[in-house]
DNA sequence: ATCGGCTCGCGCAA
DNA sequence: TGCGCGAAGCCGAT
């Protein structure tokens, strides 16, 4: 059996079916995605076409202008793909929450077997959960995300260095390029009366149509899709790839890839980044290892967290030294104290806080390393260690692409301790890492950013992300 | 500017 | 059983 492939009920494949289903969650792109493969192979065996059907519903947590936006976008390209590969795409809008229709059950009726998305976290880890056992035909999660397939490794790992010498005992087996998509039938029949047919130029007009926050702007910097991720991924091979090392810990260098919101929504996968990134440096003479670190190890280790983990976004899941000393100073004087809503403001006293705020308000997405700054001084500046925890969720939750990721509750987590090791003792963190602003000075140039974001604030453009 | 201590527990060698 | 060392640091001594 294929170790990407988890079989998530026990009901057969359906005899008679008319043909086999790809039920794109969170992975929705059309190249080197393991799990339409997987339903491909399948759809040629059984002599039936493929269907690609993805929805885009209004009801999960913080739906709003900017996700959809960015999902929406995302959808001509993939039609256009799956035409020209003779793959059927069906895509359902759910504008309304009072909107009775569930086609995921009306396609799976017709459908011999139902592939979806392997996926630990948020929506997809409950739709996995808790459909499968309803539909009366086999479903199979398949692991598109990770370039080593994340079951691989049955417990949750302690820290980066735990799992970092067998993923790359693994990874020649597993960094490869994946075989073009092929099927054997076409899928000839019309689509379902609740397809909507997306085009670039309407995507704001359907935004319009549904029942969400329409009080979250899209992203000033970011817009989905797939075109879009590969433009992004050319960008940072052949201008930061060279100096990532070095300069990826200073935001005002610009020396990240800014990938994150594509890799969350399954625009570009890992492993084709992975395969870009080494073969870019093998050309050019560069080391990418620093690269391929955190976009595989880092990544997959919080694949790993989350998967093997119940309650990955809950304190719960700390190492018990963490919880520990976090319990021990829980009475500690926060001072200064904010708000939840002081926060998604951006008005603390700190004006490099403030200024990474603005940033995910404006942009989607932090910088990596001043984000575990903007955290750290959450944790600080709460009433409680639970407290700064549902802000972070929240905030990430209603501002961030690459929010509700494996990656943001480890990420999240981190900052109370997790894959850490604790440090001298202090107040209200105790033995958790700490950060400081003096710090971030001594480290990175804060006022360049600081001016940066302003600079976003006062035009609403933004010439520095591209 | 640079260095060591802080402090826990996993993973592995012995 | 003992030892080395870890996802991004801080602080005080030199």
């Amino acid at each position: 059996m294929d170790p990407r492939a988890f079989r998530l009920n026990a009901a057969p494949e359906r005899p008679g079916g008319e043909y086999v289903l790809y039920w794109a969650q969170a992975n929705r792109r059309v190249e080197a995605n393991h799990a339409l493969l997987f339903a491909a192979e399948a759809a040629n065996r059984l002599r039936l076409p493929l269907v690609y059907y993805e929805f885009l519903t209004c009801d999960y947590p913080q739906a709003n202008d900017r996700l959809h936006t960015f999902i929406l976008e995302g959808v001509p390209e993939t039609a256009r793909r799956l035409r020209q590969a003779g793959v059927g795409h069906v895509f359902h809008l759910r504008r309304r929450i009072s909107e009775p229709l569930d086609s995921l059950h009306w396609m799976a009726g017709k459908a011999a077997l139902v592939v979806t998305d392997d996926y630990p976290a948020f929506v997809a880890r409950r739709h996995n959960e808790t459909i499968p056992s309803t539909l009366d035909v086999a479903c199979i999660a398949v692991d598109s995300s990770c370039v080593v397939p994340t079951r691989l490794f049955e417990k949750r790992e302690w820290a980066a260095y735990s799992i970092r010498p067998k993923i790359h005992r693994l990874l020649p087996q597993y960094l490869k390029p994946l075989p073009a998509l092929h099927v054997a039938r076409r899928w000839e029949a019309p689509p379902p009366p609740f397809h909507t047919e997306v085009s670039e130029n309407r995507v704001g007009a359907l935004v319009a149509e549904c029942q969400i926050d329409h009080s979250v702007a899209p992203s000033i910097s970011f817009r989905g899709g797939r075109l879009a991720a590969e433009k992004r991924l050319r960008h940072f091979l052949e201008h930061n790839l060279r100096r990532y090392a070095s300069e990826r810990n200073e935001p005002a260098a610009h020396a990240t890839s800014n990938l994150s919101p594509y890799l969350h929504f399954g625009h570009i996968s890992a492993l084709e980044i992975a395969l870009a990134a080494r073969e870019y440096a093998a050309e050019h003479k560069l080391i990418a290892d620093e690269f391929l670190e955190e976009l595989i190890v880092r990544r997959e280790l919080a694949f790993n967290f989350t998967l093997h983990t119940p309650h990955y976004n809950s304190l719960r899941a700390l190492p018990e030294w963490a919880r520990q000393t976090l319990r021990e100073h829980a009475a500690d004087r926060r001072s200064p104290c904010y708000s939840r809503e002081d926060f998604e403001r951006a008005r603390t006293h700190d004006a490099l806080w403030n200024a990474t705020q603005k940033e995910l308000l404006l942009r989607g997405k932090i910088h990596g390393y001043y984000r575990m700054y903007w955290g750290k001084k959450v944790i600080e500046w709460s009433r409680t260690a639970q407290d700064a925890l549902e802000t972070m969720i929240y905030l990430h939750d209603r501002y961030a692409l690459d929010g509700r990721d494996p990656n943001t509750y480890a990420n999240i987590l981190w900052l109370f301790g997790l894959h850490d090791r604790p440090w001298s003792e202090r107040p209200v963190f105790g033995k958790v890492r700490y950060m400081s602003l003096e710090g971030m000075r001594r480290k990175t140039n804060v006022d360049a950013y600081i001016r940066e974001i302003d600079h976003l604030e006062r035009t609403g453009k933004d010439p520095f992300c591209t």
